[in-house]
DNA sequence: AATGTGGGCAACCGCCAACCG
DNA sequence: ACGGTTGGCGGTTGCCCACAT
């Protein structure tokens, strides 16, 4: 933040040889502002700064209508309920901030992004802090999901572009999804047939195999009730609580659905494997574009050969389904490898599909765009 | 009361894509 | 096709303030 006074920017930013103020603004610019938006609307914002009397760039003015002066934000503490759709909406979209907040009414990008970077994260990283070190091991077998490993192993992955995992028995899936700085929009699964848990992506490449996955019963997506027979999360947000309060607040019923749609494959992938019959041993990726993302991707687990890497980097179009039919394998951290599945199978599909889902939410009162 | 520290958040920076002449 | 301009976006900075010592 930046004093009021500090007139600090000696540029001549083609402004008509004018040095525009930088820093806070005042409360007279603001009003400046206001009541040329107001009077005039919107229109070139360097036309706007400077028929506004505003010694301001363009962009300048335009940050400060759209984050603080717009009529219709909504200013104060975000509900629960805001937070959930945040992080929701997070795992979904990743760090597309003015995304998520074109979800949110009243709420700007800015101010969503400052919420997660302080308040959500540190939330999430404070309770990686405290969670089992072991809680990924064999030995979950016979033990409870550990929702803080959990919630880590998720921070670890969308930290990385690998937003989450859905390991689902009976409808054989596992889904990652992740977060993608490019302008692409496409997402990418593979689905695969084994236990029925969510597990993160990277607890289960560094430290074991599918097979040392916790079991939950297979009554669909996911065993809402083993993994919510957990001790009760001290926080709305972490990610382990997003499934949590998610499952809390929605119910039984929504908490399927919404599992699908931000942890699984959305209905639409889902259904569409199914329907072709040929679910079994297929393995569920999400991958972003964004090369640190893929190469971490790639050291990390080495699960997809090179023709499903080819595929997922391609631009095919979104909502495709190809069937490679080849084994794929799996190497974790120590050099292991296991096997992931045959009849690798990937789906593509748009993540503004996914945000279909997302209108579901029964506290989402206003129209997405 | 003085000082240190960390969190919150407004604003800036730099990059990129779209647009336009 | 090309270069300049503009708008949009995500990342980062740095000040203010509350709280702890």
């Amino acid at each position: 933040m930046r004093k009021p006074g500090d007139h600090a920017s000696g540029k001549n930013n083609g402004n008509g040889g004018v040095k525009l103020r930088k820093g806070l603004w005042s409360p007279e610019e603001d009003d400046k502002l206001i009541n040329y938006m107001l009077t005039n609307g919107q229109g070139c914002w360097s036309d706007v700064a400077r028929n506004a009397g505003l010694q301001r760039c363009g962009k300048s003015c335009r940050l400060r209508w759209i984050n603080y002066l717009r009529p219709d934000l909504k200013r104060g503490a975000f509900s629960p309920q805001e937070e959930e759709l945040i992080i929701h909406l997070h795992s979904l979209l990743g760090n597309r901030w003015s995304q998520i907040a074109a979800r949110l009414p009243g709420r700007t990008d800015n101010e969503i992004k400052n919420f997660w970077n302080s308040t959500i994260k540190k939330r999430l990283k404070s309770s990686s802090s405290t969670s089992s070190p072991n809680a990924s091991d064999s030995s979950l077998s016979t033990e409870p999901i550990d929702h803080q490993a959990m919630g880590a192993g998720f921070m670890a992955m969308q930290d990385q572009g690998i937003m989450g995992m859905y390991v689902n028995n009976s409808s054989s899936s596992w889904t990652s999804l992740s977060s993608s700085s490019s302008s692409s929009m496409r997402s990418m699964a593979l689905l695969t047939h084994h236990q029925d848990i969510m597990y993160p992506l990277s607890n289960m490449l560094n430290h074991g195999t599918p097979m040392d996955m916790p079991t939950c019963a297979s009554t669909g997506y996911l065993d809402a009730s083993s993994c919510m027979s957990m001790e009760p999360l001290d926080g709305m947000v972490n990610v382990d609580g997003l499934v949590s309060e998610s499952y809390g607040m929605l119910g039984d019923h929504n908490f399927n659905g919404l599992l699908q749609g931000e942890l699984s494959v959305p209905s639409l992938e889902s259904i569409s494997i199914e329907e072709n019959g040929q679910i079994s041993e297929d393995v569920v990726f999400d991958r972003s574009t964004n090369s640190n993302n893929n190469d971490h991707f790639d050291h990390n687990s080495h699960i997809i050969n090179s023709h499903i890497i080819e595929r997922i980097n391609s631009s095919a179009p979104v909502n495709n389904c190809i069937n490679t039919s080849k084994k794929v394998e799996a190497v974790d951290g120590a050099g292991t490898k296991w096997e992931v599945g045959e009849d690798l199978r990937l789906v593509e599909w748009d993540v503004e599909d996914l945000m279909r889902d997302v209108s579901s939410f029964p506290f989402i009162d206003h129209q997405l765009e």
